[in-house]
DNA sequence: TTAATTTATGAAACGCATTTCATAGCAAGA
DNA sequence: TCTTGCTATGAAATGCGTTTCATAAATTAA
């Protein structure tokens, strides 16, 4: 394959000259640069990128870490940072973790070998104390409040999103209420434990761990609520449910069972995804597509960090 | 930031040996390699990742081509091809097309400048013509029968699958039969158009245009296919759905709407994700993780080109 | 003991484009 | 006419690790 010094050669040049016609450089005589690109033409000449990445030290790559790919609340935001990506003339690396640690220090250690220009954590594993160690080496931005951190961060407060909710549900007149949380651990899922247990004591209920549902991800998992339900001697008789698909679940496993909502059961989805619509669902709106745009423009600002706040927005529908 | 220079110098060796240090290469006498190593403690020392694939001239990225990654079928393609490249030190850099074939052709770019050691296009739009003049630089794979291309591939037999879905309705009784797929071009859906268009004939029934239903994708896809059979006179009596999300919504749909599944409609799902476990949907197990694994170690595989064809398996429950 | 291997080591070439720096030519302003 | 200030151009340095090749030293085989 020809390289930039056989251009050079055949058009009568320097390699400056080539370089400068490949990077639109104006100090080029025309017929300087007519001469380079008809050499390039007959050579058939690509320019070899990663000689261009060594020596600019820079990728044009983004990593993107995820717990599953094959999760629609993930799915989603990916779309969106997958769609800003390329009107940036970004490319993605995707770092599927299983909720591994490891695999996201391979995803920051491969920001630190510049493999990657920034990284994007969609859902964090790793200590603070860990990712601040490769805040020097290129903008991180995590999908979570971060603004005490030295990243950027697009993020919703959980905190007061469940504290609306909750009252929510209490004003319709439900005094048990529970809620379905994806993982244990997580910052996140802290907010929403403590804005659970702060609002269980202001109404005078104890906070039971009877009323929370973990690992509730996917429409699958519906099934099991619902078993674990229907074995409760006092059950909830409203769900919080932090994935629509999986209150979708819910819903089609509790219309089997008989039970009725939003009658006996009260269902309030996240997300509002297209399913919570077809299926009717109460869901409070979280723009993914919008999350995950701004956290791409965030990870490609390499100026300076920023946090964004996004809020959600009640979806009324019939579950509740 | 050290290089292997400053490392060299202050362990007392020359570059070439720190190489060997990284590389694991035998010829350092124990010595010299642990003077090595404690100059690159001592440096903090990363060694330069776009330096190492100028050099060797591969990066351990393989590009996969989805049109939407946020899908259930290229989801869990996604996940299979993303756990196999997790053990193999492969990282995958993600294209999401939305069936723009620049984009797709963006990708074999990146596989002609080296930037990507192989490419995955798991639903192709590009012509033959088009794929056939990148596959002298990396292996490029298919997921669909590609055995007379220039390429590897995983796939399935739309034609027989098609064919033996609809002979075993027809077995069930049926006559009326229709199908929902999501796009109209694609060589599966060509494949599955023949398919189809060979049955009714061997039935002695007529190809309608009326009982294709496309752009049946997702979930809430359902809702619309619904629609459209309440306004028919005579409507199919058993459908095929190429997705077992679309094949949620319609059965969703039809509750809601009164139409007894599997009496007044039957339904036959495909892929088998847990969504038609949950809904009793009769379907077509395809194993997408598997495939996905396969995809990948075929992309990795520099030597040859090899094609590996899936089988399906009918799982029966309770929508035919 | 000699010949043939194997082990160990480093200089230099290689992969390739970008960028800095020095220089020359030319035009506009003083 | 003499400065300034652009425009244009190329040599050389830079980014950095891998690999080839030549050579020396140490073993093993004959």
């Amino acid at each position: 394959m020809a390289n930039i010094k056989d251009i050079a050669k055949r058009a009568g040049v320097s390699v400056t000259s080539v370089s400068r016609v490949l990077n639109n450089h104006p100090y080029v005589r025309e017929d300087k640069r007519e001469a380079v690109l008809q050499a390039m033409e007959e050579f058939n000449y690509q320019r070899n990128i990663n000689a261009v990445h060594l020596s600019k030290g820079e990728t044009l790559l983004i990593g993107v870490v995820v717990p599953f790919t094959n999760h629609p609340y993930f799915g989603l935001l990916l779309e969106g940072i997958a769609n800003e990506a390329m009107k940036n003339n970004y490319k993605l690396v995707l770092f599927q973790t299983n909720y591994e640690e490891k695999r996201e220090i391979e995803a920051l250690k491969m920001l630190q070998h510049k493999q990657i220009d920034s990284l994007i954590i969609c859902s964090r594993i790793c200590a603070w104390e860990v990712i601040s160690q490769f805040t020097e080496y290129g903008p991180i931005v995590l999908c979570e409040d971060a603004r005490n951190q030295n990243v950027s961060s697009t993020f919703i407060d959980h905190y007061m999103t469940f504290t609306n909710a909750l009252e929510y549900l209490h004003n319709k007149g439900h005094r048990k209420i529970g809620y379905c949380i994806g993982r244990r651990a997580g910052a996140n899922s802290r907010q929403r434990g403590k804005a659970y247990a702060d609002f269980v004591r202001r109404i005078g209920e104890s906070n039971s761990e009877d009323y929370v549902f973990y690992e509730c991800l996917n429409f699958e998992h519906g099934e099991e609520v619902v078993q674990r339900l229907l074995k409760m001697d006092h059950p909830p008789t409203a769900l919080l449910v932090t994935s629509d698909f999986a209150a979708a679940g819910i819903v089609t496993s509790c219309r089997e069972k008989g039970i009725r909502i939003p009658v006996d059961l009260a269902i309030m989805g996240f997300d509002n995804q297209p399913i919570a619509k077809i299926m009717h669902i109460t869901t409070l709106e979280i723009p993914l597509v919008e999350m995950g745009k701004k956290l791409l423009l965030q990870a490609i600002d390499r100026e300076s960090n920023s946090h964004q706040e996004i809020s959600v927005k009640l979806i009324e529908r019939e579950t509740v």
